[in-house]
DNA sequence: AGTCACACCCACACACCAG
DNA sequence: GCTGGTGTGTGGGTGTGAC
């Protein structure tokens, strides 16, 4: 599968690194200079790579600085190699011309012979051509893990060792992926002995095979970063899932390691979380801030503790007390009561003992169990649950079926009171699960680069999808979901990657056709009078409607509808790429106190048409209503769905309500999905 | 040789569903 | 509607290897 056989055939001029004179050089050489680098020793090897060529991959997760791309040049041409332009066409390639041939490069989307940087300047430093085996980068096979129904195909292609122009074609697309990621990850084919011990171990504990990947620094901004999201997260703290999804706007990190990185670095930093409800969500104060606090909420699932354990086997016995004898265990007093209904005389005739005699049954103290192990109705864990709030009726029960059951209900209490009149604290039971090993997906709880990339591409396509219609939107181009969890600052760091990420991509422009931009523009002109001149000055404020969800508290200091539309109008009026919605909306949130998530929700009722932006508070005001209802340019959801709905009867409605113009915008918005 | 980024583990809490 | 089967992902880590 790797590339690494292609290397057995190596020429004999290589010198294994580590036979060299220094130890462990890979290390030194990368602390090198550039200057270091260029220098020339006096027995300098000139014609190090005399007959080799390479391609440096220049792509910005890469060697994308022009330096190191400059630097690694200047040295494969000093030293007689070959630097190609754009990558040669390995099917025409020989045998020979395959083996001194490099990509240089820090992942290997190409299956052909890919070396790190370090390598070419490991070769100049040691004034000698190294053995490529410690420098080589395995082939990222992931394209292939992804079309499964094609794995046996492409492993007979791997074995001929015939890289097709299927796998030449896949290089720019990986690339790309790759840019989001940095990582490679591939089955290895070791050769090195202490390789193969490590691989040998591996097998021998039915592990995955292991993998190469490279490393990315987390930087101080990162960091900031994560911490913030887990202030605002505070519940979720200890999922995988939180990292995963932070690993999201961070290209470089998967989310195994966002979470270690918290885990062991960042945790020690939180001073504070944000105060959530019991639902998890966010509380903020009276001015809308977010409130601090030092206490931790409960993570999502809680460890049941012994006296949880005890609590639950005691009530179970209770239960089982009630049901065998109709006798209340507490005090004694029958529970049989002549009312009682039919349905309720059948039900005691099913749990009660047979030929039981009322007034011989045991005290609940000497009354045992044994190997009872129901029926125990629902009802039970509900009311349960009710009065034991710590865990949910479903987490009650299924304690109860995996280890209350086979540790044994009498035995557990038995143990607990031991325990307690020894003065000791008992132990929860423990090691009860031995569900089967699960097949199919990896464990639980990981997330590495193969997982992260195979949702990077499903989003990649999805985003693609919306960022086209964005653009056509005019303004609505952030396809990034606002989150409630995160702030300004949160948002402003995520915009940046995410403005690095897409000034990577070559996005695709949308442009409404001339026809419908001229309906639009003209159906505005003709209802300007009637829907935007309203009297704002007699409107009074704040209005009834600006409640605390929708305004920050800069919204409430302007003090008039007035100073609040005239504000809109000068955001609105400036010069905004169809990329920058999100910067509208800090915009709008930093001057004139909307919500993000609320001006976000606007923007979409219009489908993103900034002219009507104004048109929307002032009806909002005045009718009192969000969204306001028969205002053209405002879709209500009852509109998106007559439109979906498709009637004529519908259409028409529509029609006159917003014009044929905004239909058409409106189709193509539904269809991009960014309703 | 030490640090740390990343992979990987696994018991089990919580959930849902079909028989 | 009780019960068993089992899916999912949390919680608390440890192992590996790149740098």
């Amino acid at each position: 599968m790797s590339s690494v056989n292609d290397f057995d055939t190596a020429p004999d001029e290589y010198v294994d690194a580590k036979e060299s004179s220094h130890n462990d050089k890979r290390h030194q050489k990368a602390e090198l200079s550039e200057d270091q680098l260029n220098s020339k020793a006096p027995n300098e090897n000139h014609s190090l790579f005399k007959g080799y060529s390479f391609f440096i991959n220049t792509k910005p997760d890469a060697y994308g600085k022009k330096s190191d791309i400059n630097s690694l040049t200047r040295l494969a041409l000093s030293h007689e190699g070959t630097i190609l332009d754009e990558l040669p066409d390995s099917t025409s390639m020989t045998g020979e011309q395959r083996s001194k041939f490099y990509v240089v490069s820090p992942y290997n989307s190409t299956n052909l012979n890919t070396v790190t940087a370090t390598y070419i300047k490991a070769c100049c430093q040691n004034n000698t051509l190294l053995e490529a085996h410690d420098y080589l980068v395995p082939y990222d096979d992931f394209k292939k893990g992804e079309q499964n129904t094609n794995a046996n195909e492409a492993e007979a292609k791997n074995d001929k060792n015939d890289k097709t122009d299927s796998i030449d074609s896949e290089l720019v697309g990986n690339i790309q992926l790759q840019s989001m990621t940095a990582e490679n990850t591939t089955p290895l084919q070791l050769n090195n002995s202490k390789e193969k011990n490590k691989k040998n171990r591996r097998s021998q504990k039915n592990k995955s095979p292991t993998v190469s990947y490279n490393k990315a620094s987390f930087t101080e901004e990162e960091d900031e970063f994560i911490l913030d999201v887990v202030k605002k997260n505070p519940t979720r703290r200890t999922t995988h899932t939180l990292f995963d999804e932070i690993s999201n706007y961070l290209p470089n990190h998967t989310g195994n390691s966002v979470r270690h990185r918290y885990r062991v670095y960042l945790s020690k930093r939180l001073e504070f979380v944000y105060q959530v409800d019991s639902n998890g969500r966010l509380v903020r104060d009276e001015n809308g801030d977010l409130i601090k606090t030092k206490v931790l909420p409960p993570s999502l699932k809680k460890k049941f503790t012994a006296q949880e354990d005890y609590t639950l086997a005691i009530a179970i016995k209770k239960q089982f007390y009630k049901d065998l004898y109709q006798v209340d265990p507490d005090s004694g007093s029958s529970l049989i009561m002549a009312d009682d209904s039919p349905v309720m005389v059948a039900k005691r005739k099913v749990t009660m003992a047979p030929n039981h005699v009322p007034g011989t049954e045991p005290s609940f103290d000497s009354f045992k169990v044994l190997d009872r192990t129901g029926p125990l109705a629902r009802e039970f864990f509900k009311s349960f649950s009710e009065k034991n709030t710590s865990h949910t009726e479903n987490a009650w029960r299924d304690r109860f079926r995996k280890f209350i059951l086979p540790y044994g209900i009498d035995a557990y209490i038995e143990y607990y009171d031991s325990e307690k009149a020894k003065g000791k604290e008992p132990e929860p039971m423990r090691n009860f699960t031995n569900r089967a090993v699960r097949v199919g997906p990896p464990t639980p709880g990981n997330y590495n680069s193969v997982n992260k990339r195979a949702k990077l591409n499903i989003n990649e396509v999805r985003n693609a999808a919306a960022a086209a219609a964005a653009a056509a939107s005019a303004h609505v181009g952030y396809t990034i979901p606002e989150n409630e969890l995160l702030d300004e600052t949160t948002m402003k760091f995520i915009s940046t990657i995410k403005n690095d990420i897409e000034s990577q991509q070559n996005q695709q422009n949308f442009e409404y056709p001339q026809d419908i931009a001229e309906a639009i523009r003209q159906d505005f002109a003709n209802e300007e009078n009637q829907y935007d001149n309203l009297e704002i000055d007699v409107m009074e404020f704040p209005p009834a409607i600006a409640s605390v969800d929708l305004f920050l508290p800069e919204f409430f200091r302007m003090g008039s509808v007035k100073v609040f539309v005239d504000k809109i109008q000068e955001i609105i009026s400036r010069d905004y790429e169809p990329s920058q919605a999100e910067k509208l909306v800090q915009d709008l949130c930093d001057e004139v106190g909307v919500r993000k998530t609320f001006s976000t929700s606007v923007l979409t009722a219009l489908s993103g048409d900034l002219m009507i932006f104004p048109r929307y508070f002032l009806h909002m005001f005045k009718e009192n209503a969000n969204p306001p209802t028969n205002v053209p340019g405002i879709w209500t959801p009852e509109d998106d769905i007559m439109l979906k709905n498709n009637k004529p009867q519908e259409i028409d409605i529509l029609i006159q309500k917003h014009g044929k113009g905004r239909i058409e915008m409106r189709k193509r918005f539904v269809e991009r999905d960014l309703i």
